[in-house]
DNA sequence: TATATTTGTTTCAACGTTTGAACAAAAATA
DNA sequence: TATTTTTGTTCAAACGTTGAAACAAATATA
């Protein structure tokens, strides 16, 4: 049960008689090799059972065929329906894919963006953590020249390919819908504003409240981390106003659960007495009680787009292409959450 | 902003006057180099902005320092957790943790795993897909002498080591629970029992009701994918029994789920008239109304253990150590869904 | 003082693959 | 037949790092 030696390029070219060099051309189909050689070697590196060694060939093309994905938790459908759909799109160009995940911990991102680094990927897609507002290891890596491209939480001041959703737009597609079931007083249970995505998002909110002349109050607005427990806190917060809202408009799914739970333990009925709308279309939001009214990111969507783009940066590292912006289209789900009007 | 050069072992060694190969042992810190030209590279190194190049050095030394882990899907809690501390483990000695996700799919599995055996990682974690019952390519990583290790979906005839909780002594406890609660026909919604691990509860489930004088009923028991899907049709078919269960045991979260849906749908009172269990502990289970009793597998522990028990392998690899089934307690989590008695 | 040991460095080959240049043989063209 | 072109291969160097062996200088031991 001694470690087998690996077969390599050099021992297929003993068995024939042929220099490693020839095999190595035949491997990779060069017009210059007869075809008799080329299926002579294919034959043989059949035979025995030849792995080539991705470590050697990556070393000489200065190319690992590698790409890193950061996310910040892939315990979500919206993360993980990305992730496949990258490394499809990916995997179909010769690229592994290598994920990282930063647990929404700024120290983490950066430790995950130094493993990366250090791996030798050759570009990498990101979704930025919470937390993360200095952008400095994101810096490092364009300054290598590596090809970066962010999605769903990005930043502007990067400069760099940003894949995602009009946030601004989804707010307004959501507020109209309260609006039209008669809410007056949304609460937004909002992300932190210095990430785009969010800032985005409350903006939508505000501009829709005005369009609909109904007043902005600051009360209303309290941003957070989004987790379980934040929607909790922040949902007995609100329930403590002596002016309660009618409607609350969470930026994130979880958020949006949390506030559900506190209102049933406080017997308030929803959608009739508060309603209720969440963002990310979770696959848990259709599967409570009551469902919850969601946005869908089309994460499919975005995982192609993101590593399309990638896949350009790559073919094309020199070209002067202009920056991308690509913000695909969402889409309201309305569930019994908000539902009032039958 | 031409793709700037990178710094190597050499740009330091011409700074100094030195030998690249002096460089290099002083970076990794040899006790022949001395201290001043130690303090020197170090600081020239940083002053390049010097990155190791790994795959250099991969390549010569003959290992990686990656690590693959395949999962069938990273959307749940109980898969992510345990990446996130598999990482961690390794990390902290210098690993790098390539993540796929076999999406339950045999043939993606199988891509997956010549992916990180191309990628020349030092070892692999794995937990297998259902669908999978050939073991072909597991067989193939272990004809490479490359380190393996299984968590949860294991199979004993690989004869590699394997993390993961004792699956039927977790049946007993659910039965023990439910035959407590008052339950007298306990139906299973189980996993493919070509996989150990759902073997192994649905001969607990057997054992146990048998213990507890129990009739076994075959149509009670059904196996299936698990999925919410999975859990909904099944639940269909066990209302439609003329004779109905009292209590329904899921062998996985998400079937629960799907079942529940289906007797909320049907005005079935739970536990009152069907009591529900589930598997895993997903955080959703106690999150929907009613809550869900489930079994939680403390997967850090499981994530802390298989990476452990890797970087044992890798320290040793000769070493005849004896294989290791590591099984660890579980835990039943009691919430309304079976709670007949206050 | 002669010899042995330690210290700090260099030399050199290797890891496995790739690639441009060189070359010989075969085929095509004049 | 002489020359050019094409075809199929070999040669040699390179990618960046490493580690065993060689070596010289400094230090310790006899």
């Amino acid at each position: 049960m001694a470690t087998k030696k690996k077969t390599t390029i050099k021992d297929i070219a003993n068995v024939l008689g042929i220099t490693p060099s020839a095999v190595s051309k035949a491997l990779s189909n060069h017009p210059r090799i007869s075809d008799k050689t080329k299926t002579a070697v294919l034959q043989i590196a059949q035979n025995l059972n030849y792995q080539p060694n991705h470590l050697a060939s990556a070393l000489r093309k200065g190319k690992s065929n590698l790409v890193g994905v950061i996310i910040p938790k892939a315990n979500s459908h919206f993360f993980s329906s990305i992730i496949e759909k990258i490394e499809e799109v990916l995997n179909e160009k010769g690229y592994n894919v290598i994920i990282a995940q930063s647990n929404e911990s700024y120290k983490k991102e950066c430790k995950s963006i130094d493993a990366l680094l250090y791996t030798q990927v050759d570009g990498i897609i990101a979704s930025m953590a919470n937390e993360t507002v200095k952008l400095d290891y994101y810096e490092k890596i364009k300054s290598k020249g590596i090809p970066l491209i962010l999605f769903d939480r990005g930043e502007n001041d990067l400069n760099v390919d940003y894949v995602g959703i009009d946030d601004y737009l989804s707010s307004h597609l959501v507020i109209e819908h309260l609006v039209e079931q008669g809410c007056k007083r949304i609460a937004h249970i909002a992300g932190f504003s210095h990430t785009r995505i969010y800032k985005n998002r409350i903006r939508g909110y505000r501009d829709a409240l005005e369009k609909f002349g109904l007043p902005i109050e600051e009360s209303l607005i309290i941003e957070s981390n989004l987790r379980i427990e934040d929607g909790r806190r922040i949902m007995n917060q609100l329930l403590g106003l002596k002016n309660r809202p009618d409607a609350v408009y969470a930026a994130g799914d979880y958020a949006a659960l949390g506030a559900l739970q506190v209102l049933q333990e406080n017997h308030i009925n929803v959608p009739e007495d508060i309603a209720l709308v969440g963002f990310t279309n979770e696959p848990f939001t259709s599967l409570v009680t009551p469902s919850i009214t969601s946005v869908e990111q089309h994460s499919e969507q975005i995982g192609k787009v993101a590593a399309e783009t990638l896949l350009m940066r790559l073919d094309s590292p020199n070209e002067k292409v202009s920056l991308n912006k690509l913000i695909l289209p969402a889409e309201l789900i309305i569930r019994s959450s908000s539902k009032k009007l039958a």
